[in-house]
DNA sequence: CGGATTTGACCAGCGC
DNA sequence: GCGCTGGTCAAATCCG
């Protein structure tokens, strides 16, 4: 997948303000979502980007679980919309308050840099987030979230590291 | 010692 | 059908 669906065709991305927390540095960078076309639609964009899915929010989990029921389980084909990000930082690791545990790394075609795969450490919180930065300029890290919390924020971003580092980040650096 | 990370294997979709 | 590729699992390992 070398076009990752973030990307800058006005046509099938659209540009929103985030509904849920996100951290200030974040909110004035470019946010984009992955509009989810409909089965049956026009697919003039690249909507689901490969398979597997794996369960988020709340809908889906299927695994290769699909039992032996004779109705088919439909709306299978639906994505998530999934916000991106993409920001200037020098680390992997944006603080965005809530806990993660990574899951996976992948090589990235075209792209030296490998892609990391976390998961929200919250019960029943099945948010999932991939960062991966791009091999253009080091600088620009590209983080995609693809569901929504169903819980508070769990960590303190109250200590001065954290601030400084954002504030860092918000300065430009 | 418990939870997070690492890392290769595994799996599903898609293109050819 | 086969192979490639992106996404996930899970055992081993790491680290506080």
């Amino acid at each position: 997948m070398e076009n990752y669906p973030i990307l800058f065709s006005s046509s099938s991305t659209s540009i929103v303000q985030p509904t849920q927390h996100f951290p200030s540095y974040m909110i004035n960078h470019q946010v984009f979502t992955d509009v989810v076309v409909p089965p049956g639609s026009s697919s003039d964009n690249k909507s689901q980007s490969s398979g597997s899915n794996g369960g988020n929010d709340q809908t889906d989990d299927h695994h290769h679980v699909m039992k032996s029921d004779k109705k088919k389980v439909v709306e299978k084909k639906v994505r998530n919309p999934r916000y991106a990000f993409q920001t200037r930082s020098q680390v992997d690791i944006l603080d965005d308050g809530y806990r993660w545990r990574k899951y996976g790394q992948k090589a990235v075609k075209n792209n030296k840099h490998p892609r990391s795969y976390y998961r929200c450490t919250h019960q029943g919180c099945n948010v999932k987030k991939q960062v991966q930065r791009l091999s253009k300029d080091e600088g620009v890290v590209v983080t995609t979230y693809e569901g929504m919390h169903t819980h508070p924020i769990e960590k303190s971003t109250d200590n001065f590291e954290n601030i400084l580092s954002q504030m860092q980040i918000y300065n430009g650096y």
